[in-house]
DNA sequence: TTAATTTAGGATAAAAGAGTCTTTAATACT
DNA sequence: AGTATTAAAGACTCTTTTATCCTAAATTAA
């Protein structure tokens, strides 16, 4: 098991990218998809989740595409994971009991209430901006890398 | 997404059972699946992982069942998880790339690397036995609340 | 040896997740 | 007005996970 949802990876990188670009103007979500190598059609779905919570605002037409409704400083990483995929990972509990941390506890109850708090902060002080400068003052990637990457990338080593 | 996939749970909650119930005798997996309100084909193919693992030794026929291969107190929770659900969780990274903190780490990278060791850590440090110590000495639960469960808890409850 | 019990293993079904494709609606530009 | 562009929305497919069911193999006990 993942930590996250394959569709919650897409979405964070798309936003990740997004804040690297510019909150300026609408970028189009075709364009977001080709540079992380994802299926538009897909990415146009994970995109829509962030759209209808607000943190997205979108537009139609030709120079259509998204662009964050607010500062990509004050969106937390969280609010995209919470858009996606539920906050379900920082509020129940690691064993999948309902009616859980009442009145009958399961045994690793303790244990996991104390650090879903610390995996809870993480997710919180992490904002795009930041993600976004990180990505770009190291040269980071977002892209997946294709078979074909690999051999690029692979050449463009021994070269040097 | 959760943490853990519903076999991984599953399989816990019977591991921290049988670690309840003893080590010396064969359990019936039908047993341990009707205290669970568990299917007991659905635990049979879990708890199988868990016998090719090495973890358990499983034993056919009248009085056959399922037991530890060794002491509960040796038997780490992260074995149960590694059996189940693979080493994903602790392994890999949040953003889902691959060659992954190599050359070219994802913006996650460092925050996640480090949570991960302590997320590792967590699993590391439970041991099955401490576990079950821990459900016997404070009453706790293991199994899922049925709603005829949850209305004759109620019921008691008003009893009182 | 026969019958009962219990895990192993495969076939199948149902549900959820991931991904594709087509159509529709909004918008901009000519 | 007409055309191209772009997100929205829904139908559909494929895969994985979850779950059920049936049969086979091993083992115990009468
Ligand atoms: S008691 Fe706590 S750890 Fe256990 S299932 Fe409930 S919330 Fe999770
Ligand atoms: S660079 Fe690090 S955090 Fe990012 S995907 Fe790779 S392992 Fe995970």
């Amino acid at each position: 098991m993942a930590l996250l949802s394959k569709s919650c990876v897409y979405g964070i990188r798309a936003a990740i990218l997004m804040a690297i670009k510019g909150e300026k103007e609408f970028i189009s979500i075709k364009d977001i998809a080709e540079e992380l190598n994802l299926s538009a059609h897909f990415l146009t779905k994970i995109l829509q989740l962030l759209t209808q919570e607000g943190l997205l605002i979108s537009h139609r037409g030709p120079k259509g595409g998204v662009k964050f409704s607010r500062p990509a400083k004050n969106i937390k990483l969280i609010e995209i994971v919470a858009a996606i995929d539920g906050m379900e990972l920082f509020e129940e509990c690691a064993l999948g009991l309902h009616g859980c941390g009442t009145a009958t506890p399961c045994p690793l109850h303790e244990k996991w209430a104390e650090h879903k708090i610390v995996l809870r902060t993480l997710f919180e002080t992490e904002n795009l901006e930041k993600l976004a400068d990180n990505v770009q003052d190291a040269g980071l990637r977002l892209r997946t890398l294709s078979q074909l990457d690999i051999i690029e990338f692979n050449n463009t080593k021994m070269q040097k």
